[in-house]
RNA sequence: GGAACCAUCGCCAAGUUGGUAAGGCCGCAGCCUGCAAAGCUGCUAUUCGCCGGUUCGAGUCCGGCUGGUUCCUCCA
């Protein structure tokens, strides 16, 4: 396995810290608004990542943490009159939900920020005993940036030039312009504050990170985990404080890999809220498949920009639909083993830092040989079986292509529509056998314009939504 | 202003250690079909933003330029 390390910025051997197991944190979202297509990716990424360390014998451990205390969400309070669990509970749940939807595997831990103040608390401390950070008079606590000869090469960020820094931070009694909040004391009696030793407050977003991690795993006395990741955006300051945070209070390093996924574009552009182009992933739901979002969501290598576009989605669906035509020449019948090469060439191209536009090309090309055969072997009961099987292996790796084809093809037709095509592939029928090839056509046209593509074989004539 | 990344066929998109351009969509021709659709077969970049350099050989390495995106502030 090679892995694309953002830190060293080179492809890299993967070595696990403990031989045949991975522990993987990943940043997840931050709670106070639905989900965009660019958490989608990024669950996407990780989930591929997961999926294919798990096909080449490795026990994972993922780990995706839920941000559920927040200045936004705060905000969220102070506007709808709700508490911080309703807001948290109800968008936690859709994300899950939401991401159930794109295949995406449940993390085996999913600890939330405002459960885990015992391990955040005791990470602050820490700090403070040994002098990496600070309480200023408001109760606020600092990390002392200049306290860690190391902080930096993260993110490659140099000694950044003063006027930048102090445009950004005003006032305050910190010690050095680039220490950030491990503690936030709070400010006003609206505020959701827990009680620590050194003030009431909550905590800043940096620390829930490394002080999880550090409650969750318990790495090798070298690194905490094996593999750290998160959205290209968070590399800087996110991951930079969270590896010095973690270093000063550990002694050792955070991570043996950093990991960073690119991001959703719309015409080229970052979608943020900021520019107004952002993309909820429920009204991506509402118009496609799950499925399909999904395949489409990762015809482009993780690490590259994505530029979310219509007319590429449905591209990427074609492509998808061809797989499911195959499943239906498939069925009905029972898998038997996959093909070696065929798994052996999919797992080397995964196992290329998550090559999957080669592993996708793999697919088409096994997709088009099956065809091949079956057009002058329709019966061919050991292809059939086999290509069975490869299909199973594609959809326990990639998650796609586990549905039964179908369903596939029908997906939002109502029983109603369902019979009124039927009845018309009736009639269609009995024209046929009359030879009144014009009504049959006439037939076929409607069933066009009601979105409804046919197609006649030797089996009958079956029917697809377009 | 500082830094990073990217630039491959009409569109999408692979291409670690330099060795002579995957795959998909679209298009064209053919097989199949009552006709279609689906499926299959064949064809479709002497060329990888531009200019130099290194090399027997560069999309791949180096330098410069142009264009795009991102980060430096909350952000997947």
């Amino acid at each position: 396995m090679q892995l694309y390390d953002s830190v060293k910025k080179a492809k890299v051997p993967f070595e696990p810290i403990k031989e045949k197991e991975v522990s993987i944190y990943v940043c997840g979202p931050t709670v106070y608004d639905d989900a965009h297509l660019g958490h989608a990716r990024s669950a996407l990424a990780f989930d591929m990542l997961s999926r294919t360390l798990k096909a080449l014998g490795y026990r994972v451990t993922l780990c995706k943490n839920f941000t559920d205390i927040d200045d936004k969400i705060i905000k969220k309070v102070e506007e709808t009159g709700k508490s911080l669990e309703e807001i948290t509970q109800y968008y936690i749940e859709r994300y899950l939900e939401e991401m159930h939807r794109l295949g995406i595997q449940r993390a085996d831990i999913e600890p939330k920020a405002t459960e885990s103040m015992d391990a955040i608390e005791h990470m602050i401390e820490k700090l403070i005993d040994k002098d990496c950070a600070y309480v200023v008079s408001n109760g606020d606590v600092y990390f002392d940036t200049s306290k860690d000869p190391h902080y930096g090469e993260i993110s490659h960020k140099v000694h950044d030039d003063e006027e930048n820094l102090s445009r950004v931070e005003h006032n305050s009694e910190k010690r050095n312009p680039k220490d950030f909040a491990l503690w936030k004391a709070c400010k006003g009696g609206e505020d959701i504050c827990f009680d620590a030793p050194f003030s009431k407050g909550r905590p800043g977003w940096h620390i829930e990170c490394s002080a999880m991690i550090e409650k969750h795993f318990e790495g090798n006395g070298t690194y905490s985990i094996d593999i750290h990741g998160g959205g290209a955006d968070l590399l800087f300051p996110h991951h930079e404080n969270e590896a010095a945070q973690s270093r000063c209070a550990t002694g050792h390093e955070l991570a043996k890999y950093w990991m960073h996924n690119g991001f959703v574009q719309i015409d080229g552009e970052k979608m943020s809220k900021s520019l107004g182009n952002s993309f909820f992933l429920k009204d991506a739901l509402k118009v496609y498949d799950g499925e399909v979002l999904r395949y489409y969501l990762n015809s482009v290598h993780y690490r590259n920009d994505f530029n979310f576009n219509e007319e590429d989605l449905l591209t990427a669906k074609k492509r998808l639909d061809k797989l499911y035509r195959l499943k239906k020449r498939l069925l009905p019948g029972k898998a038997s083993s996959v093909n070696k090469d065929f798994k052996a060439a999919l797992l080397e191209a995964m196992a290329d830092d998550l090559n999957i536009s080669v592993a996708l090309a793999h697919i088409d090309e096994m997709v088009a040989n099956a065809n091949e055969q079956l057009d002058t072997n329709p019966k061919d009961k050991a292809l059939k079986k086999e290509t069975l099987a490869n299909l199973e292996f594609v959809d326990t790796l990639l998650g796609f292509g586990g549905k039964e084809p179908y369903s596939y093809f029908q997906i939002g037709v109502d029983e109603d529509l369902k019979a009124q095509i039927e009845e018309k592939l009736q009639k269609r029928a009995s024209a046929k056998a009359a030879k009144d090839f014009a009504t049959s056509d006439a037939i076929r046209d409607e069933l066009t314009a009601m979105g409804i593509a046919i197609m006649d074989t030797p089996e009958g004539t079956v029917w697809e939504k377009i």
